[in-house]
DNA sequence: ACATGTGAAGCGCTTCACAGCG
DNA sequence: CGCTGTGAAGCGCTTCACATGT
């Protein structure tokens, strides 16, 4: 009890039992042979290490479905990731609420993440406008971004850009189907 | 014009250009020296390696936010990706119609899937749910998955899985954040 | 001149295999 | 005896650098 083997987190994460060994060591050997690790403890060590104790303030730009669906993410609030802002430029949306927000103009948003000191950007708007967008996130001060839109934006040096490409993630699968008929 | 080279390219996907050159290499050399690739003549050879040429039919289960998402969105049926069935276990979203297809039980999911040819199941239910429908789909035939819920499914051997969490993916965001402060 | 194609080197993640420790 | 911690090997992707071709 209260204790957990490196091969059943091998088997919870699909993935190989030394690699969750060799990537926990990093954390400073918490492990106890012939035992396995203290699930509170180690618990807590990842979250120290991951920097997950710190809540970080997060705005989404484009409030179409993908936005909506990570306003409303569980998995966020979670790890004390905080959405404080959501921007769309369709007047159709703004003051509809969303997870407890108003939704906002796009011409706010530099001064509304400045404001609340927003430091990680979700970008969800069609393609055409992700550079725009980018561009504003700079311009605020926001150091993190992440981009669900269909292009590669281009930003300064020292902004921290990751991107989600849904079509890419559908495409490999048909590929793989590809690959394996005929 | 009509053609472009492996420099511009790597400009517009964010990469190095020896990386387009080797990957393309693998496509057959289709690149002219001094000159770079054919447009037109190179969409035609990257559709065709990535199996783009015929099309797949996708089915959506778990009808939110992200499911709504990914039904309506224009990067997939671009590629030959073709939702074909949207499946929910809440009745109150039953018969709603969305992106042109009426949502359906996931009581009929089995039969469904079978009937029309499902080639890729995409889960964008709860964690709770997820395992469930992944069972249900291996049933159906169904050989690839793409799983956006945050858990990770067990699936029989054959079947690929490819699972994107969108709590990751913020969370190395935040984790950057973290490692370049204080 | 200019841009491709590619052998070789580089790099970092993954896995192996076993010594070390409880 | 069981499970961790880790040096070393393995592996595949990325980048370099330049020979090759037009």
């Amino acid at each position: 009890m209260g204790h957990i083997s490196s091969e059943q987190l091998a088997g919870r994460a699909g993935v190989n039992a030394a690699k969750v060994r060799k990537d926990l060591s990093y954390l400073g050997s918490h492990g106890v042979r012939g035992v396995g690790y203290e699930v509170e403890q180690l618990r807590y060590e990842i979250r120290l290490a991951l920097g997950l104790t710190r809540a970080r303030r997060v705005a989404i730009i484009g409030i179409g479905n993908l936005g909506r669906a990570l306003a409303t993410y569980p998995g966020f609030r979670q790890d004390g990731f905080r959405v404080v802002g959501l921007f769309d430029n369709d007047p159709a949306k703004m003051g509809q609420t969303v997870a407890d927000l108003e939704v906002e103009s796009v011409e706010d948003l530099v001064a509304a993440t400045r404001d609340r000191g927003v430091e990680i950007g979700v970008i969800t708007t069609p393609a055409d406008a992700a550079q725009e967008v980018a561009d504003a996130l700079a311009a605020a001060g926001v150091r993190s971004i992440l981009n669900f839109s269909s292009v590669v934006i281009r930003i300064p040096e020292g902004v921290d850009v990751r991107r989600v490409d849904l079509a890419t993630e559908i495409r490999v699968l048909g590929y793989h189907l590809h690959r394996t008929e005929s």
